[in-house]
DNA sequence: GTCTATATAGTGATAGAC
DNA sequence: GTCTATCACTATATAGAC
């Protein structure tokens, strides 16, 4: 992909961010970038195009570090704090292409499918490496979706965050959150 | 406000929900009210007056509970626990109004910030209740903004959950999600 | 309270000049 | 690679009949 392409992409990403990609048209992107509408087309196909690779790659790149993690061995809490960390990771490199991910995977058309199979398959796997935890007695038996859906909600809203803070020191965060999310917030 | 009028709120909040404000027409609106558009007017004067009530109706009611819990007089943790409960309560009463008071708030025009000054004292209130409970030793001394952040995040994304899922126990949510973000997921 | 008809403005996208 | 001009369509909202 050439830079002009990336360039787009990366100020779709942020203006999706913020207000949706819904309410974002093709006329504010191509303010933003100081360029006419119709120009864009000459970079990108489609507004779903832009879309479509802000999604599916971060997918991608999910559903690759999970294939990894699931492999190691190593204990369940080990593996969970590693997918934690591969979240933050993923949020620091672009912010809005999470928020892209979690917000507005919805108006997908073409890859929306493909889609729904990564993620459905993420959750298993993250969801039978807290069920192994808790066969070995290193986590609470709670209930397990209540427990998975507890972190992802976390993890996934990490964007806003992360957004909304100036200088965050990310050495910090890749410690903290695992520690606060496996051991809870009372003493 | 009229039974005909709730009714195509409670639709809206619905829809918007599933699709994001900006992405529901009134004509989806009205097709699913099985009625045309132009009827909606006679019961509501704008598309933004229907997010402006899901939103501040919403956020006045958190900033209701807020207001009781803070000024009782017992432990952070109680008060932790019950303003969890609080969340959870209003998602169960109507979790399309959540994912607008979630997701939708910047489409918000005239009542923008409003909004934002109802959610930021209702952030630094739950700050201060955190710190209370840092300085009583009742709490992990870590960032107070990533306590905060992770908290909320579990709380605000309660209606995706909660919507997936057919037969819930409310009872139970009121009980194993305080426990779970109190305690946390490690033995 | 709902309808048809319509005003006005914006939407994503294309054609073709430079 | 960007522009102007434009197309076909859709958006919110209003007027006025029934």
């Amino acid at each position: 992909m050439n830079s002009r392409k990336k360039e787009i992409i990366l100020t779709a990403a942020r203006l999706f961010q913020k207000r949706g990609y819904s309410a974002v048209t093709m006329r504010d992107l191509a303010d933003a970038l100081g360029i006419k509408a119709a120009s864009l087309y000459n970079h990108i196909s489609s507004k779903e195009d832009i879309l479509t690779i802000l999604v599916i790659e971060t997918a991608e790149k999910f559903t690759q570090g999970m294939n990894q993690i699931k492999a190691e061995n190593i204990p369940s809490s080990d593996k969970i704090k590693k997918i934690i960390q591969h979240h933050i990771d993923l949020t620091v490199e672009n912010p809005g292409a999470m928020a892209a991910l979690n917000n507005d995977w919805m108006h997908l058309e073409e890859k929306r499918a493909y889609f729904l199979k990564m993620r459905q398959d993420y959750e298993d796997n993250f969801r039978e490496i807290l069920q192994n935890g808790i066969n070995r007695d290193e986590i609470h038996p709670y209930d397990i979706d209540i427990t998975l859906f507890s972190l992802l909600s976390t993890l996934r809203a990490l964007h806003i965050w992360y957004s909304k803070k100036d200088h965050i020191d990310v050495a910090v965060l890749r410690e903290e959150i695992p520690e606060l999310l496996l051991r809870g917030i009372l003493k």
